[in-house]
DNA sequence: CTGAAAGCGCTTACAG
DNA sequence: CTGAAAGCGCTTACAG
């Protein structure tokens, strides 16, 4: 039982290989109704199943579209440690499925060359989550994949981007802060890199503390990475510089704080509020359940594979997708204490 | 700047493309060194990376790995309500490109044929996780590709198991439970269908009952849905039921149990102790932070590749595969209240 | 140690 | 509306 070829239904239907191809690819207008029935009878009888590696070489159009998600070279593996990739991955993948185009997901290093690999595969576009590194961006453009970066302010004008307006998010977390009488306001945050997305949402913040003439403090910056365990360790500082509320620009950081205030029976949010970002299914899961800034991540991840294929199918999308963040209000933020 | 193939090296090098490939492939003794060396020179200054769609469909061998992670028809995404999936996948893309090989993701619905998809790209082998459905598996085994499945108990000749030993790690936790003093202990617990994996928890739980004399109360076994939101109700059947103890069989449903006994003021583990499963890094976030049964998930998904690319290679993995699973004590388990 | 030839399963101009 | 031919970029026996 060899496979079952083009050339098989061809036979089978009593046209030409050719002709299967065409109605197989419904060009219509391409071939008479009789002959379409014909062919697909055959096709149904026989359980052809194209080849898409043959296709792909063919007509050097894969409808693969390259899914890369950085990952840091100590832990191998992707996806893992923020929840907020596998939720966008997610989104792309349903998209992406649904327009009948197929995901290759990769991580990627800081020197590895898996883009490399991606490109093999005669990837027809790529998309990038939260690419900062000049280095790899290069590698990136040197291809000329379309491309789009989501969650990046690297500027390139062969490049798609994708993101939250994250100055304006901040700034209006920061305000409804603000709003509960809090002044003392920390910023716990990842590393701030250039072109990353954590120096827009500090900009927001200081916007904010300027707008209600609050003095921007540097020391009330916390800045250390996107972790569990950063944010545990970051409640110290927050309670050693009298912060009575914090914005933190991660859920995963803002439920290590919580954790960390818990272990030194500080009450949320008698004594310290905390306000997160991205609003994950673990902000719920919580104590008390997390206020959060909610970026709507499954629908963007939906809208990155949509756009993509918009780009591919010559739609022409805007360079440049900003899109809304509104806060949750749960239980994590209250009043200033007096 | 048209691509640069296999021929334009041969060209560059003064050998035919037959060699070129041979070097390639590492198939050594081949060649001379010195023809390697004026090989690999030319594919460096020219920049050659090899077409994966041509070397697929001229060896009919694509180093590709098909992934499938059940979904829902409700829920069109993968992944995303359960983060075990995310970080068993994890761990199976970096092992499969440790090893050179390339994953392909896709979420497979009841009734679709994302299946076929994955066929048409002549995927080398198959990893589904948690795949009980029959109709399904049917699906699977007609197609006659080498096929892994993880966290299934569908039985057949043709196909590979990794699972943990779901029955004992049930009936330790359960007697975890015991030991602390618990006698009036509830399953809280997914859908409990045929060959999956909850059957054999609920096997495991029983027999810990037994062995310690304890009666089983079908009253205290609370089956909903692997979900947070599953958690928060049966919350309220616990206290109902007089419950002193909830052995959850996945942490997602625990921190929802927490959650709805929170909010019934109920004192964890004070009054109620709880127990999860997965040890998935949610369990940390919570509070109190949750004592459960690590099933080292990402290790699991490095086997899963591993067990599948020893398949390929012809190193003939044993026909099933179990992990070992051990009690993370942490904060949620306490003695019976008095 | 190296090469000429055929073929993997498709699609793409080009004809008719 | 349909077909014959060439080609996509590789690999695989088979020779020498």
């Amino acid at each position: 039982m060899a496979r079952v070829t083009i050339k098989d239904i061809a036979l089978a239907a009593n046209v030409s290989p050719m002709t299967v191809s065409n109605v197989i690819n419904a060009r219509a207008s391409k071939a008479s109704p009789e002959t379409i029935e014909r062919i697909n009878e055959a096709i149904r009888t026989l359980g052809y199943q194209p080849n898409l590696s043959a296709r792909a070489l063919a007509s050097n159009a894969s409808r693969l579209i390259g899914v890369v998600v950085p990952f840091t070279e100590d832990q191998n593996q992707l996806l893992l440690d923020n929840p907020f990739y596998a939720e966008v991955v997610s989104g792309i993948e349903s998209a992406l499925r649904a327009r009948g185009y197929f995901m290759m997901l990769s991580g990627l290093g800081e020197t590895s060359n898996e883009v490399d690999a991606l490109a093999q595969w005669n990837v027809d576009a790529l998309i990038a989550i939260g690419i900062y590194r000049e280095g790899l961006f290069e590698r990136l453009r040197k291809r000329h994949l379309p491309t789009l970066l989501v969650d990046s302010y690297l500027t390139d004008d062969h490049v798609h981007h994708l993101r939250v307006a994250d100055d304006q998010a901040a700034r209006r977390a920061t305000e409804h802060l603000i709003a509960h009488g809090h002044r003392r306001i920390a910023l716990v945050t990842g590393a701030v890199r250039d072109g990353g997305v954590i120096e827009q949402r500090l900009a927001g913040y200081r916007l904010a503390l300027d707008a209600a003439g609050i003095a921007f403090d540097p020391d009330l910056v916390l800045a250390g990475s996107v972790t569990f365990d950063w944010g545990i360790d970051a409640a110290d500082q927050l309670v050693a510089r009298r912060a009575t509320a914090a914005f933190c620009t991660a859920d995963l950081i803002a439920a290590g704080v919580l954790t960390g205030l818990h272990q030194r029976n500080i009450d949320i949010p008698g004594d310290v509020s905390v306000l997160g970002f991205d609003n994950l299914p673990v902000s719920r899961m919580v104590y008390p359940a997390l206020s959060t800034v909610d970026q709507t991540i499954l629908a963007k991840g939906k809208l990155a594979g949509d756009i993509v294929l918009d780009m591919l199918e010559g739609r022409k999308p805007p360079r440049e997708t900003l899109l809304d963040a509104r806060i949750i209000e749960r239980q994590s933020v209250g009043p200033v204490p007096k």
